[in-house]
DNA sequence: AAGCCGGCTTAAGACAATCTTAAGAATTTG
DNA sequence: CAAATTCTTAAGATTGTCTTAAGCCGGCTT
């Protein structure tokens, strides 16, 4: 099932905005629209962007930092939106790593063309690499394989147990998001048992957090979340 | 059995809209006809309408007007009627949010197909999947993401208890409205609780404010409105 | 201007989630 | 089959969070 993309819309003019945004929503897209360039920016942080469209004039930051800045972070396609007669910016903006460029004012059915074409484009060139199913995880000192089932931490070699390299693998494959103990057990356990006792998860955890020297107290990498679940950074 | 589709159509010439009507009819399809603007978007209100087709030159509303208000408040496709020298509208139409035009004189075979494929694309991403619910909301400086369950408040993080994260993001998620320490409560709490001490809510909002750097007297972020409830601005 | 009422503040006690530990049950290994 | 390892359970300790209540303050009304 695939999931909606996730489209981030920037332009200081509400009005167009607003229509780029109905439109994109009339496709089903998932639209995140911003109407200056540092709420943008913080949004990319949070959410995972599969494709930008910019106003070239922002109050704040100019549109072309803006694409830099994605070119640096992140690796989704970005559409600049340009005024016509702003002709010389269009080659600039290509330059600085827009995928596509469309001039105001625009037929929307196009611009929604446009946005597919970058998708599709985009989609197939990143089909290729990725593994079907994930076998490996790294990231900060972390490294775990599945099917060598083994784990090192900063190059050091952990020995976990089935249940806490589930549980761990499970962290990780989720980093930067909250996982609750009962979706943990879930996922770990699978979904035949239904008991309340999600102490068992915390005890492993418990054994995690101190073969990894970690602490409950002053964790570095599995934090919990009170309330809610734990988490282990990217 | 699917009910045959409703169709507005608006246009001040009779003749034409006569037209349009037979055409429509003889596809089977439920035509509501206007000669002006104002009793068709009464007729909105009452009916459920899949498809309009409005003219552009109407004795009471322009035809804009009414498409921006069908967008604001409606979601199904608008076919827009202009005349062949109205070539600049044609592309502000567009704009404004029309999700097709035909030019007049026209040929109605022509139009039926257009009302068509209107109708098609549109029952099609209707069909595909209900928006996915909202993960992070982001603007003016704050940032919350249900994920990381993190937020951020001009760069900097707030370290928000379970309560108080979900306060706030009834907040954000509402900004620009007031919500009433009733509404809070049922929104946070769930509908299972049925105190009155709406209390409570109080002394998390006050806790809010003193991590948002926010106070009562001053308030930046979270307003109180006398007598209504709490508001957060956009 | 005075008094009322709603909102604000504060802190302490109640509560609930998490942590820790250890022992016994289950499982795997030799 | 015995030993070792791993998993689960349970109970108490601990910590973070929520609620309650009482007094204060300030805007609204007469």
């Amino acid at each position: 099932m695939a999931m909606a993309a996730n489209i981030l819309v920037v332009d200081d003019e509400k009005s167009i905005a607003d229509l780029i945004e109905v439109y994109l929503k009339n496709e089903n897209y998932n639209v995140l629209k911003f109407y200056n360039g540092r709420d943008a920016l913080l949004c990319m942080e949070k959410e995972s962007i599969d494709l930008a469209i910019l106003d070239v004039m922002l109050p704040d930051i100019n549109g072309f930092s803006i694409c830099q800045q994605i070119r640096e972070k992140h690796n989704f396609p970005v559409i600049m939106l340009t005024a016509k007669d702003e002709e010389i910016d269009k080659i600039t903006g290509l330059t600085l790593g827009a995928d596509d460029y469309i001039t105001k004012p625009f037929r929307p059915l196009e611009m929604v063309a446009r946005v597919k074409a970058q998708l599709r484009r985009f989609t197939k060139y990143n089909a290729a690499e990725p593994a079907p199913e994930e076998n490996a995880i790294v990231f900060s000192g972390l490294a775990l394989s599945k099917d060598k089932h083994e784990c090192t931490l900063n190059e050091k070699p952990l020995s976990l147990t089935p249940t806490e390299f589930s549980i761990l693998w499970v962290l990780a494959s989720n980093r930067g998001r909250v996982v609750s103990s009962e979706e943990l057990f879930h996922e770990v356990w699978g979904d035949k048992y239904f008991t309340n006792s999600n102490n068992t998860v915390m005890v492993h955890i418990r054994h995690l957090r101190e073969k990894m020297q970690d602490s409950a107290e002053r964790p570095k990498y599995i934090k919990t979340v009170w309330g809610v679940g734990y988490k282990i950074e990217g």
